[in-house]
DNA sequence: GTCTATACTGAGATAGAC
DNA sequence: GTCTATCTCAGTATAGAC
């Protein structure tokens, strides 16, 4: 009955985050995204393996992005700028993405069930970006922890710039991450 | 038909963790648990808001010790100084627990809607510690960037102390902060 | 404590692409 | 014909309302 299988994934992303923003997560059903996209509720969890996870489905994007350029990365980098590299590469992508990714995220952070999701999201992330140093080179501890603190900046970095856009989100990763760094010079162990 | 109500949230913890590494967490239903407990599925409920939530309850207990020990610590230590203070002072609580923890490490690892939980009880536990750095008279960013850093370094340190425990916890988190700093200091950005 | 809504699952029928 | 995607129908479990 419904049209074809490939724009449904993002026709049922859109009815969603519409149908949340109208009445809130929990009082939206799947059933009635489903109808908002013009197929049953069955068709919806076969696209999806629940309900959250329809406003995710970005992250595998950034994920290939992000451990592509860390393979890319030139040699003799360490491990915190190798991850950093990549991060500056992906943030055109993000800067464009804004005008979804705010009313996404103003959803996300209100809403304690799709906050966890997310934060699950962020930890499979690093995964991969640990699994990607470790790729070249970089030792397990090392990359572990490079990977953790890198996605602290960077997670912290995107949201004061989806805050405020003013200073731009190049320049918001840069303070943060100097901010970083002070943190374990100046007050060391 | 149960025992009073004081036990009992410690009576259902106990029975669902059995359930769970019997038969799997998402196989185990709440009804069993509180068949377990002696009591009925709505008083499972009463007690844990959902099923994940009765392998969490000793989030509470962590935070409060923490955030205490944080408000109580010197003046004049940084912040990152003054959450290891905070970490060391409950390392033997954790140390005694290692029966409990180990078993429910396992099963948490292995089951992502608990892994998920997980997640969250962790990234609010950042937030209370950031937050009590904060009423030190840490400034906002640097709080919240040392609570997320530290709270890297004392998990990991306790999933290696879980894994493998014969450095000793306090040897682990020593040994985390020092390849932590080690990370920043070198590659330094 | 009872009742209900809703998230999710499984199996079989159907329809279209190839 | 196979293969894949949807629909339909029936069912269980969580969680909230009453």
């Amino acid at each position: 009955m419904a049209k074809d299988g490939d724009g449904l994934r993002v026709r049922l992303q859109r009815a969603a985050l519409e149908l949340f923003r109208e009445h809130g997560y929990e009082r939206t059903t799947a059933a009635q995204i489903a109808a908002r996209a013009g197929v049953t509720e069955r068709t919806f969890f076969r696209q999806f393996p629940d309900k959250r996870e329809v406003l995710f489905d970005g992250e595998a994007l950034l994920r290939t992005a992000l451990t592509g350029a860390i393979a890319d990365a030139p040699d003799g980098l360490g491990p915190l700028d190798t991850l950093f590299e990549a991060f500056r590469s992906v943030l055109p992508l993000l800067e464009d993405n804004r005008p979804y990714a705010l009313p996404r995220h103003e959803l996300i952070s209100s809403t304690p069930a799709l906050h966890e999701r997310e934060l699950a999201k962020t930890a499979a992330l690093i995964d991969a970006l640990a699994a990607a140093l470790k790729a070249r080179g970089t030792a397990d501890l090392k990359a572990v922890l490079a990977a953790q603190t890198g996605m602290v900046a960077f997670v912290h970095a995107t949201i004061s710039w989806l805050d405020d856009p003013e200073p731009g989100l190049s320049e918001c990763l840069d303070l943060t991450a100097y901010e970083l760094k002070a943190l374990l010079t100046e007050a060391g162990q």
